[in-house]
RNA sequence: GGAAGCGUGGCCGAGCGGUUUAAGGCACUAGUCUUGAAAACUAGCGACGGGGUGACUCGUCCGUGAGUUCGAAUCUCACCGCUUCCGCCA
């Protein structure tokens, strides 16, 4: 959410930069809500303090042992005026919060302006694709003899579910391991467990609601409401300082956690359909920082390059791009997208994705920490894969496989599992 | 699923229709004292929002939402959460 003082003070500037990621602002609705909000505030306002003074009097009065009829008159009609007054004003804020709560973050000024993916700039690449000298095979096909299946997918739950077996699957666990065991043990994170199922608030907080409920999983609850299966741990592990303030010299907040995520994927009928680059359920290790407003963009290296480290010791080939304010997500105000070679695609894919969200998930979350005047001031928040584990199994797959159709186990996933060192066909 | 109890500022905790302008304490900030620190003392100290150039001023907030009332932290109803006990259960 951005600070409506901003809107209020800087609109057309406000419009001009949102501009920029292709979000028209309505600001002819904007102004025309807050000319009536002031309005509209402004007399219950007075009638409240009317009320409240009357009603002090008629305290005062009755203690005293007067007569309070003459009182009593004057405040007769103002009950009603004032319900209906009320309720206007709660009518009008609400419809000026969900006006705030459907607008995208401000993109960071040194965000390259661009209005799609094509514009994103590459800032780097590390190692080289691997020179093949036998006809490549995709993950689908390399998986297929290794107990990969996204038939027994398909029978148990449908398009968009994959099915492991055996080794395949083990090594699918060692790559979520080996990730958090490298975050927790070397670069300063506390290990998570979390709820897969939140409640409507956690994901306000993190901006998936109310403007993309289409893109995530309901699950009726009672009479009451709904859960909603978690699309990324960022939304339960960035969650945990709504509504808190949080003393200083716990900054920064430095959480991992391992979880399944889910999405509907409406709206990508079509893209990647094959294999398991784009499923409804898939693994995630994720990194989110709660830091101090003036180490935000510190932070955000630091995140990426602990994203980095686990694709240069697995020696996959990779690039880090920035993303252009076009292609940017609702919450960030400075994305780099980490994107993995695949040698069947012949082009790097995304396979982690690390923001900045700067205060704009604190507002909604209302995660403020006390500053150094002992003020409370919004955190920034920062999410990050590291990495998409389902993307990097493709990975592996792709890049480590030998001719004779076994899969090499890179040399840090060894010791996680068993001193394996090829995936190799087996029928059980 | 059944029963009982409880949700008050950063934390603890009093208040159970009208000087509540939410007592008191802890923590925190500044000052006095001190070589420095601690202790002690003095003062300050909730969040959010509106109006005003400003000293300031007004409003809202006691889990959430409705209701009763001139007036609600306080009374009524519903819901949510927590604790304890019983039942069931991986």
């Amino acid at each position: 959410m951005l600070d409506i003082q901003l809107l209020r003070n800087d609109l057309y500037d406000v419009a001009h930069r949102l501009d920029q990621r292709g979000f028209q602002l309505d600001t002819v609705m904007f102004s025309a809500l807050e000319t009536q909000r002031k309005e509209i505030q402004t007399r219950t306002q007075d009638l409240q303090a009317k009320r409240n003074s009357a009603s002090k009097l008629i305290g005062q009065a009755k203690a005293k042992g007067e007569d309070v009829a003459p009182i009593m008159v004057e405040v007769a009609g103002l009950g009603d005026e004032l319900k209906m007054l009320e309720e206007e004003l709660a009518v009008l804020q609400g419809k000026l919060n969900d006006f705030l709560m459907r607008i995208p973050n401000l993109p960071h000024e040194k965000v390259p302006v661009g209005r799609s993916a094509e514009e994103n700039v590459e800032v780097r690449r590390v190692g080289t694709p691997r020179q093949f000298d036998f006809p490549v095979k995709d993950h689908v096909d390399v998986g297929s003899g290794l107990g990969l299946s996204f038939e027994i997918g398909a029978k148990l739950s449908g398009a968009r579910f994959v099915f492991m077996k055996g080794p395949i699957a083990h090594l699918h666990r060692a790559i979520a391991q080996f990730m958090i065991d490298t975050h927790t043990r070397e670069h300063g994170y506390t290990e998570c467990y979390t709820p897969y199922l939140v409640n409507e608030a956690s994901l306000r907080g993190t901006g998936q609601l109310p403007k993309f409920e289409e893109d995530l999983f309901r699950v009726p609850h009672g009479d009451a409401g709904s859960f909603y299966l978690i699309p990324t741990s960022e939304v339960s592990l960035t969650n945990v300082v709504r509504d808190e303030i949080i003393p200083l010299e716990a900054l920064p907040m430095k959480l991992t956690a391992h979880t399944p995520c889910f999405r509907s994927e409406a709206g990508s009928y079509g893209k990647d359909t094959r294999g398991m680059i784009r499923q409804h359920q898939f693994d995630k290790v994720e990194l989110v920082h709660i830091v101090h407003p003036e180490k935000s963009y510190d932070a955000l290296d630091e995140l990426v390059g602990h994203a980095e480290e686990i694709l240069k010791r697995l020696e996959l080939p990779y690039r880090v791009i920035t993303l252009c304010t076009g292609d940017m997500g609702f919450g960030a105000a400075k994305t780099y997208d980490i994107e993995v070679w695949l040698p069947a695609q012949n082009t790097y894919r995304e396979i982690s994705s690390c923001s900045n969200c700067d205060a704009f998930q604190a507002r909604r979350m209302q995660a403020r920490f006390r500053n150094s005047q002992a003020k409370t001031e919004f955190v920034h928040t920062l999410n990050g894969s590291g990495l998409a584990v389902g993307r990097t199994l493709v990975a592996v797959l792709e890049n480590y496989q030998n001719e004779d159709g076994s899969v090499t186990i890179p040399k840090v996933l060894q010791p996680y599992m068993a001193g394996i060192e090829r995936l190799e066909f087996s029928s059980k």
